[in-house]
DNA sequence: CACTTTTCCCAAAACGTTTTGGAAAAAGGA
DNA sequence: TCCTTTTTCCAAAACGTTTTGGGAAAAGTG
């Protein structure tokens, strides 16, 4: 007893290595050579159907598979992606991103590669961790999520012709790959929707100014007020802080009804909406009923909440997925300004856009 | 121009590589063998002063960086840490999560290790990403979160002698190492102070059962009572459900008022609090006014909220490093059974948890 | 049968490091 | 001076794959 726990003891650290199998051993067990092994297993045409049968059984059976660190070695990549996220900028909490996330994830599973992740506290770090990936060879391209305008991080790739795959867009003339949603059409529509419910006093609550998606945003707001010939006031545009969505939007509802002649109705990103019940509630207005609300992503509150919230909802997922599939396609030595997306966004009609009062 | 643009366009692909200097080329411009320059940069002693000096200038100097996979295969590492996550079980929206994260990802970023991130839908795609890194040999260790009661990833774990540590604890008679929030410690806190200011009837809003936090929740909550000379009264306890928070809790607490006797004090998990706030505002009751209310975790709502809700804090930030440090040290082959952590939590008093009216 | 083609397999090299086991040169001791 | 010790360097092997460039045996062709 005292015996077999110390034996095993000192073969704790080699035990686990143990269990697995490498290449050569593996054909020494087939009696055939490392190079026949290898190349059975991969498919090649050179290897007789008997003997590919006969190595796969044997590999099944010794739960054999090759040594990823290996083959990146000899293969000459690392077969890794990297994202660095900065939670910061709160982004994070966002079901959308999740969803983001996980077709991302997914695919980059299905292509056989990894996904690592850096966490970044701000922009400086968030070039640094970049930095250590691609200059460290640890990737073999980047997905940039949260694009600013200006964005260093895409002039920084685009110097080394590093491959890079953006969820959003920017401003550079260069051409380089991106997946964006269609926050124009997206707001477009729900503000002509809202128009046409009998709106005249259309609000925009948007994302905070820097970034590139409310840029979108905004034209799409300014668009659908244009063909509802609707005039534009800018008293009824503000903007939300990226760090404290709740706070800010809540601070700004308020702010805005003090108007003599507030508005009707609002658009914003569903980040925003805590601050926005809050400050209705204070107000006496009920949502859906005082003031009809579109919100753009689909978060859970956007569901659960009494009235449910009419919500403008991109597939963050599908979204996730493309953005590898592309990034592969670079990888592979595309040409990046090939792949330029621009995918729909639905809208979903719930109890907060009735017509006005 | 045009000639200039081709000449780019066609040495695109090995323009990248071509910026990066490897060991040997390194070698030869120092006039050096390539275990000497190998051996410098490592600050092996049986290399002179004078030449480590000139070895370490001219790799600045040239930007050069061992290439991690070649060093991964020669040292039989994979410098890797894997960590699965499950959005379905709503978890990441958390900001604790995310802290916990960051926490983590500095930490092995400091260790030059890398941290591959897998998100699975379900308890069996979370087994499946994490066998694919364990037996694929992509990870040197495992972090594991959100655990169960009964977790076959603990077993799964453990029968190989892999390298992994909890952030939580689970039903396991072997020895593993964890670290742990005193989440029974913190709720007899958070009890004993709320009886202390006259509270008699408290609720507890926990988490689903099957996993393994709410159990010290529970408990502490039990043991506050007993301290304070309370009586147990299960019409009190209730649990929401992981997969909607905010649903539940607000059914939950509705309910719970419906109660001849209701109860003047909550403690829930912050996770929880929309729903709460949702039924209390339905109910005409005043959070903190009229009913006392204390949750576990400080999300941005709690500080946000008017009245703003006091918590129980932990620090999550740091957890995430200890998980780190720790897994280090079982990698290196320590006893795994000799890391076992447990956190307190502080707690922050706000506007939430006046003596009863 | 003799020659060509196809089928099937393999030895050796390569990927870029670190480690091992010296060996030459310099320094120290008598 | 000669021997020993210390200092400083390096050639070769190893990590576990895949790819390259054949080569031997089998099959086809006339």
């Amino acid at each position: 007893m005292c015996l077999e726990q110390s034996g095993n003891r000192i073969g704790l650290g080699k035990r686990f290595k143990s269990m697995t199998i490498n290449l050569k051993q593996l054909s020494k067990l087939l009696k055939l050579s490392p190079t026949t092994v290898s190349r059975a297993l991969a498919d090649y045409p050179d290897v007789s159907a008997k003997t590919r049968a006969r190595v796969k059984q044997m590999a099944i059976q010794h739960g054999y598979q090759p040594n990823p660190v290996a083959r990146r070695l000899q293969k000459g990549k690392t077969e890794t992606i990297g994202i660095v996220i900065t939670p910061e900028q709160n982004y994070f909490s966002d079901t959308f991103f999740i969803d983001l996330l996980s077709g991302i994830s997914n695919q980059i599973t299905r292509a056989g590669y990894e996904l690592i992740l850096g966490v970044a506290s701000d922009e400086e770090h968030e070039m640094q961790s970049m930095r250590r990936m691609v200059e460290g060879k640890r990737v073999d391209g980047m997905i940039l999520t949260l694009i600013r305008e200006q964005d260093p991080r895409v002039g920084y790739l685009l110097d080394r012709d590093f491959p890079f795959v953006l969820y959003g867009r920017t401003r550079e003339t260069r051409p380089y790959a991106f997946v964006d949603m269609d926050g124009k059409q997206a707001f477009e529509k729900a503000c002509t929707y809202l128009a046409g419910l009998g709106h005249r006093r259309i609000a925009l609550l948007n994302g905070e100014p820097g970034f590139m998606f409310p840029v979108g945003c905004r034209e799409g707001y300014e668009s659908g007020l244009f063909l509802s010939g609707l005039e534009l006031d800018p008293d009824l545009i503000r903007e939300w802080k990226h760090k404290d969505p709740s706070q800010s939007s809540y601070r700004w509802t308020l702010e805005l009804f003090k108007n003599d002649n507030p508005p009707t109705a609002i658009l914003f990103q569903t980040e925003a909406v805590n601050g926005i019940f809050k400050a209705l509630d204070e107000l006496d207005l009920q949502p859906g009923k005082d003031v009809a609300l579109i919100g753009y992503d689909d978060l859970e509150i956007a569901r659960i909440h009494r009235p449910s919230l009419s919500v403008l909802r991109p597939q963050a997922r599908e979204a996730g997925q493309r953005v590898v599939n592309i990034l592969m396609e670079v990888i592979k030595g595309e040409d990046p300004g090939k792949f330029q997306e621009i995918h729909q966004v639905e809208m979903v009609i719930r109890e907060t856009s009735l017509p006005p009062s």
